[in-house]
DNA sequence: ACCTGAACACCGTTCAAGT
DNA sequence: ACCTGAACACCGTTCAAGT
């Protein structure tokens, strides 16, 4: 599916590339609506954000969506289907993230609802960035780089960098959670 | 499509509903690809933001992205194609909001990056909302409210408000942009 | 200029029948 | 328990042929 996209897979391809009939599949499975749900859980399941212990708490948030961020862009195609068929939300990730929320200082109270804002904010962040693959105005000029043209008006040409939006997007929602915390400044700044 | 869902939209069913064989329908449109991108494209240019002249810049700005969220939720299938087919991105839409931005006091230079990643945390928040409906996971109890429970663990139980947690989203956002721009705060707070 | 009819190569899904 | 073969009702798309 990463390879030729979530409309690649199909029942009949796949049971072809099983060696097996088509029909075969649905003994295992009732329908190609739960063999999606059961391959966007078992992707999900494989996101194991690596709890880095250095650094100080906000970075090492940046660290932990950063890493969700990676894990999605190499599995493009199943967070294109997991549109349709949501993941159940690995436990143990957002767990990790309301850990370091709370080393953050967030008010108890306010954990979820902050920590499930950042996750909404970078997992939408990577759909959108991966729509632009197949969008018609924007052009690929390398691996994170893209320039948007509108029918060629040069009034609306402009060139971003996906690295650079992501650090900022992050900073926006990061700077704004730290504000709303700690009222204390780091020192020495 | 916006009350049958985007798969509803079939050349043949389309070309039914409009008296005519869907061979037809190529004459007008090059393929399908082509007409769901006319389909996003039109629904795009009908999001027209009101300028709202009263109120502080942050506040026009907070209407500025409730807006856009609302237009989209009014065409939930629309945003589902525009993930395969985005749009030209609303011309009239993103001046405004860089517009705002500016009395905002961002910095001229950052302008285009903080609007586009705002743009984008909206937008993907909407995706996101919008994908709860078909979730396995999640149980709607009221227009705007969830209750998250896997696999019946009472320990992973949680009840949130997507409009709560928009404005949330928003707001981390916006305190970040603030933050970073003017590093005056409002008197008489 | 605009549409039909029929065909082609695909889909997901079901179900009797095989082993 | 696990799979096949054949069928059903759908797709998007093409293309000669109609008016």
């Amino acid at each position: 599916m990463d390879e030729h996209g979530a409309s690649a897979l199909t029942m009949r391809r796949l049971a072809h590339e099983l060696g097996v009939e088509s029909a075969a599949l649905y003994w295992h499975f009732a329908s190609k609506d739960e063999l999606c749900r059961a391959v966007v859980d078992t992707v999900s399941a494989q996101l194991h954000v690596a709890s880095v212990t250095a650094g100080s708490p906000r970075e090492r948030l940046e660290h932990h969506f950063v890493a969700i961020r990676d894990h999605w862009r190499e599995h493009p195609s199943v967070l294109e289907l997991s549109r349709h068929y949501p993941p159940s939300a690995g436990g143990d990730v957002s767990r990790a993230g309301l850990e370091l929320l709370d080393e953050l200082g967030v008010r108890s109270d306010e954990l979820l609802d902050c920590y499930r804002a950042l996750s909404w904010t970078v997992t939408g962040f990577v759909m959108l960035e991966q729509s632009l693959a197949t969008s018609v105005h924007h052009r690929q000029v390398a691996p994170t780089r893209w320039v948007l043209a509108i029918d060629d008006d040069p009034g609306t040409t402009s060139v971003f960098d996906t690295d650079a939006l992501f650090e900022t997007t992050l900073a926006l929602s990061l700077d704004g959670l730290e504000l709303r915390c700690a009222p204390r400044v780091h020192p020495g700044d």
